[in-house]
RNA sequence: GGAGGGGUGGCAGAGCGGUUGAAUGCGCUUGUCUUGAAAACAAGUAUGGCGGUAACGUCAUCGCAGGUUCGAAUCCUGUCCCCUCCGCCA
């Protein structure tokens, strides 16, 4: 959500960041509910103040209150109930007008409208031939993907992994939440995956992509899509210790997605399914540190990548192709030869205070000074299904076996998977 | 699922219709004392809105939402969460 101080204060520089997202946002609108709802506190005030002074002056004398003081005060009180009523009005329709506008872009974010516009940064060494032996027959033909089974049990886009499949995901997973416990400094978390309506609203993914989510109705709690929206609610309406900041997460969890915008999109394979594990990295960080705690998380996604062998590149991208609550994003891309394309493994985003001030998490920098809100930031670290196409893929060797990356071998038990 | 108990400031814990944003203790900050620290003593110490350059003023907040009342932390209703016991269950 945005500040609708900050927004009072510098309309135009808001309407301009949003302009280059593509966004028309109602900035006019904002204005005027704002003073509305200015002159309703006022109002309201004063028939308090005056309320609360009988009322005081009544209970200090210790006598009974006058019929005059009586008939006068009903009405105050008529008018104060007006008033708030008023006011709760505007203040619905403030929320309702301030809850879908996306995070602004920072400066340094490029222009542009679709993911035409992103920028590569970087692309590693390494390979990106082709061998067309893409995983949808290389791993069924191993047995370790079962796109049919998971099509009888779930529909389209569920799969089932068996064997070394299985044992490779789960290889993959605990390896890279290895690497960060004990190399990056994050605390393991394992959240609930059903959460409530406020935490997905926190997160910002309510009220605007609610399409895009699995829910209970009758517990009214909501399917996460990613665990960020469980790692950006553990702080909610809390107050962190200055000293334990940064805190920094990692969850494996599943995620899960309706994917209805993406109809016909990524159908063959498991590129694109509606649960699927993912190891997030989350961060919670005073503000001016999160430019920099942004590119060391784009550093400790790469690191992954490099350690698996496989051909990445980092790609910014540009102001239009960022998530609603993002400002600023990189996103990770590996080289896939059997389905010929770059597969997107990690976004890493900086959501600055746009999570925190929906979740009121805030910090207090030292003693005795006024709250301010910690900037939250999130990256895929990484996306296993993705991952785990990629070491298939690039692991195939000229006999039909898989060759497994190195790092992975203490946690697989074995180097290969043998072919058929 | 059944029966009870409870949610008050950073924490613990009073208050149960009126001068209560809220006793007291702990914690924290500052000061006195001390070579320094501790102890002791003193003062201060919630969050947010609105007005104001500011000092300051004012309003709201005792889980949340309604209601009763001239007046609600205190009474009523609903709801969420926590605890205890019983039942069921991985």
């Amino acid at each position: 959500m945005l500040s609708l101080e900050q927004i009072v204060r510098d309309p135009e520089k808001f309407r301009t960041a949003l302009v280059r997202r593509g966004e028309d946002p109602p900035i006019d609108r904002i204005l005027e509910l704002d003073s509305r709802r200015k002159q309703l506190i006022q109002d309201g005030d004063v028939d308090r103040a005056r309320r609360n002074n009988v009322s005081k002056a009544i209970g200090a004398e210790k006598r009974k209150p006058t019929l005059e003081e009586i008939a006068e005060m009903r009405e105050t009180g008529e008018r104060i109930k007006t008033v708030e009523a008023e006011l709760a009005t505007v203040l619905t329709e403030l929320n309702v007008t301030l809850l879908p506008i996306p995070n602004p872009p920072l400066a340094d974010v490029p222009d542009g409208l679709d993911e035409e516009s992103n920028v590569i940064i970087r692309t590693s060494e390494g390979t990106t031939e082709t061998h067309g032996n893409a995983h949808w027959n290389v791993a069924t033909e191993l047995g370790i993907l079962d796109l049919e089974a998971g099509a009888s049990i779930s529909g389209a886009r569920f799969y089932v992994l068996k064997g070394k499949g299985a044992k490779l995901q789960r290889a993959i997973g605990a390896w890279m939440l290895d690497v960060h416990t004990e190399e990056h400094g994050y605390t393991e978390i394992d959240p609930p995956l059903l959460v409530r309506g406020e935490t997905m609203t926190g997160s910002g993914n309510l009220p605007k992509f609610k399409e895009n989510l699995y829910r209970d109705d009758e517990s009214d709690l909501w399917l996460v899509p990613t665990a960020e929206v469980a790692l950006n609610g553990l702080h909610q309406g809390k107050i962190i210790d200055p000293d334990t900041l940064p805190l920094k997460y990692v969850a494996q969890t599943p995620s899960f997605r309706k994917e209805q915008t993406s109809a016909g999109r990524d159908v063959r394979g498991i590129k694109r399914v509606h649960q699927f594990e993912k190891v997030e990295m989350f961060r919670y960080v005073k503000p001016e540190t999160s430019d920099e705690m942004l590119e060391e998380m784009v550093g400790e996604a790469s690191t992954l990548c490099e350690r698996l062998g496989l051909t990445y590149r980092v790609i910014q991208l540009c102001a239009g192709d960022i998530g609603f609550q993002s400002a600023k994003t990189y996103d990770i891309e590996v080289w896939s030869p059997g389905c010929a394309e770059w597969l997107e493994v990690s976004s890493i985003s900086t959501c600055t205070d746009f999570q925190t001030r929906r979740n009121n998490t805030r910090y207090r920098p030292e003693v005795g000074a006024s709250t301010k809100l910690p900037h939250t930031l999130n990256g895929s670290g990484l996306a296993l299904p993705r991952i785990w196409i990629a070491v298939i893929e690039n692991g195939l060797q000229e006999d039909g076996s898989i060759v497994i990356p190195e790092v992975l071998v203490p946690y697989t038990g074995w180097d290969r998977i043998e072919a058929k």
